[in-house]
DNA sequence: CAGGTAGCCTGTTAGC
DNA sequence: TGCTAACAGGCTACCT
């Protein structure tokens, strides 16, 4: 569900409920949610502790513990992270609940399971395999656009799936990349090793351009994925390809195309992407 | 190494 | 209307 905008909203709009805040209880209604540790020893660990930060690596929340421990969430494709009173009803997908020490509670939900919670000593975090497998943060400003150049030095495979690839660039998902894609007029199944300097300046420039747009419009809302207040975002009316086929460019007025692209639905103009 | 597929789950939608 | 198949924003394991 949540690419790195999403992902980037709900951290903004969790951060003045949690920060500061110390966990006073916790369930596991949903014992696989929580991968390591178990869920007894998750709970025992957990409850007490005050939440200092939190934190963003690609799609990954990462939420900073007092006494140097960390919980680290991934929300696949329909997790989500709401805080609210204890009276707010319940969802039928709530798997995990933090109660805090101001009444309110922060609620993991996922109606298809695949979300992971992981807890560990901040020591950890760099052997953590999920997390050292990233490669840099899509908005991190050290990725520059000589960065990105080196990170698709050596491969050969489509420009969309290498995008999508974490390991070379973390935060970029689906609908991300085929707007990224249009944009930057570079067809999706090019193969890394064939694009030009000004079209990988091209790529760079819109990968930045359009996930900061996206995080000023607190993220894209297609179906599922709203911010820890419930709210939907707004940048799925500024999306100009992605679950537009038969509708027209927006700059050339050509029918938007479907084609399957490393498993994924990649949206594309035939006219503007060589 | 690249690229495809199945699998993890549940819900929605397209098509017959 | 009712049923079924395909599909959905992610990621991994496994195969060719």
């Amino acid at each position: 569900m949540p690419e790195l905008p999403e992902v980037a909203t709900i951290i903004s709009s969790l951060k003045p409920l949690l920060v500061g805040r110390r966990i006073t209880g916790t369930e596991v209604f949903l014992a696989k949610m929580v991968k390591s540790p178990s869920p007894e020893d998750f709970i025992r660990e957990v409850t007490g502790r005050v939440i200092t930060g939190i934190e963003r690596k690609g799609k990954f929340l990462l939420f900073l513990l007092d006494q140097s421990h960390l919980i680290v969430v991934h929300l696949r494709m329909t997790g989500r992270l709401i805080c609210c009173s204890l009276e707010t009803p319940r969802d039928k997908y709530l798997h995990v609940v933090f109660y805090l020490d101001d009444g309110n509670e922060l609620r993991f939900q996922d109606m298809r399971q695949f979300g992971t919670i992981n807890f560990m000593p901040l020591g950890d975090r760099q052997s953590f395999a999920p997390l050292q497998a990233l490669g840099p943060d899509a908005l991190d400003p050290a990725l520059t656009r000589d960065a990105l150049k080196k990170r698709f030095n050596g491969r050969r495979g489509h420009i969309k799936s290498v995008l999508l690839d974490q390991a070379v660039v973390c935060g970029l998902g689906n609908i991300y990349a085929n707007e990224v894609l249009w944009k930057a007029r570079i067809h999706p199944e090019r193969s890394v090793d064939t694009l030009t300097n000004n079209e990988v300046a091209r790529l760079y420039k819109c990968i930045k351009e359009i996930l900061n747009e996206a995080v000023e419009h607190r993220g894209t809302t297609l179906r599922d994925y709203v911010d820890s207040h419930g709210v939907p975002g707004d940048f799925q009316k500024m999306l100009s390809v992605h679950g537009r086929e038969g509708e027209l460019c927006p700059v050339c007025g050509h029918k938007i195309e479907k084609l399957k692209c490393g498993g994924r639905s990649a949206y594309v103009c035939p006219c503007c992407q060589k």
